[in-house]
DNA sequence: GCGATGATTCAACGTCTGTTGAATTGGAGC
DNA sequence: GCTCCAATTCAACAGACGTTGAATCATCGC
């Protein structure tokens, strides 16, 4: 008597989309856009490939929906951090940049080389996607830089577009490789190494940027450390 | 009358491994390793995909090939370079590593994406292969670095690893994402960003891990001339 | 209780992939 | 001119892929 392998209708307990972009999620960034397979995505998930399709129209589809999840919040920090009356001195503003991004970003290698790899081999559709959620994050960070030249604590002939690239684009690399370049090319232990580097490479990219490089940089937050909590040090 | 489609056995000239190998160089710069098939290459190259396995093991075995011929000639220029008798000062040296870099790698970024990718989701046959061939171009700027140390050039609680890291990946970055990153995200010409990405990335760079920023780096060699041409500027 | 609707699975499709074994042929050596 | 080998192609394999249409079941409104 064959036994009928799975019932089919739906789970006692419903599939949320939400689920399914965490299992894309995970899996997006275990071996990238191309590479994932719905298949997987649909075994992470514990359902079948074919449910993908009742909620979302395509793989890509599902990409959109991943960014669309994960952008908004950034871009809404870094457009508060950008606005013109803050006070605080530039490097701490660009302190905060590289913390905005690491606490949205470093737990999420799937969004970062989906991102680079679009960018490189760019797909007409997310082309313009990505597009939209860049560009203006990129100039969050770029209007911050405007005013430090204008302030005269940045050097003036810095080309705002470039510092803005420089600077995040190195942390990502910092996430996405310096781990493993350190460790498998190098063998040097990599538990702290996207701390130290990090903190290595804002130390050497604010001497690069600065008008008077011999001032050291003042004192920084804790890179995770809770957003609320940046006076504080202890209770 | 059904035609035989081609005549089987040997062409009239006959298919040397090495063109092969740059059909794949330009398939994988394309696609990536991952996504470039070998019927692609194929095509590319204008022969059968089962020719390839004459010739080589497998898709592996003719990336490891590619490295083969592409590595030998940067690990030896890099090395000539950071030979501890030479008289340049530090900045001109490192600046000599950039246009090394530059020459080889600039015009093949299916190399470039190919050992990104394979850094971080590194299969594991590759990943011997590409250590033994990015340890000593990685060691050979270290060294150049250390020295940069020694002789009080450079800060002296510079991380040489981390500097190293930190110039070549840069980069790499530029060549793959800048121009891309200014056109379609920025709406800015695209054909003089990496020369003038590269040109301010490298006097950030210098600023920051020289012990002295204030003083002016000296004037540099044009990035791609002729490397038997650094003094004379006509014959 | 019943029918509609929404959520889920099954099975299959056509296509592409890396790879292999057998068949074929041009040219070199004699 | 014959033989042999090296170089090339053909045809096919088994598996994975994205995607779709139909079938199934659970639950909700009535």
């Amino acid at each position: 008597m064959p036994t009928h392998p799975r019932p089919r209708g739906p789970k006692p307990n419903r599939m949320d989309p939400d689920q399914l972009l965490d299992a894309a999620q995970e899996v997006f960034a275990r071996d990238g856009l191309r590479a994932a397979s719905l298949r997987a995505i649909a075994k992470q998930a514990g359902c079948d490939p074919a449910l993908i399709y009742y909620h979302f129209d395509s793989k890509e589809a599902m990409f959109a929906a991943l960014l669309a999840r994960r952008f908004p919040p950034i871009q809404k920090e870094l457009e508060a951090l950008s606005a013109p009356e803050d006070p605080r001195p530039t490097a701490l503003r660009l302190w905060e940049v590289v913390r905005i991004y690491h606490r949205n970003l470093k737990d999420d290698p799937g969004i970062r080389s989906l991102i680079r790899g679009e960018i490189v081999h760019g797909a007409e559709g997310l082309a313009d996607i990505l597009q939209e959620r860049i560009r203006p994050i990129m100039m969050a960070v770029k209007s911050i830089l405007d005013r430090g030249i204008a302030l005269g604590e940045l050097r003036a002939d810095l080309h705002p577009l470039l510092g803005t690239f420089f600077l995040v684009r190195m942390h990502l690399e910092i996430l996405d490789l310096l781990p493993t370049v350190l460790s498998r090319l190098m063998g040097l232990p990599r538990d702290r190494a996207v701390e130290t580097g990090l903190q290595a490479w804002f130390d050497l990219y604010w001497r690069g940027i600065a008008k008077d490089p011999s001032i050291p940089l003042p004192p920084l937050p804790e890179l995770s450390a809770d957003v609320n909590a940046t006076k504080e040090t202890h209770p």
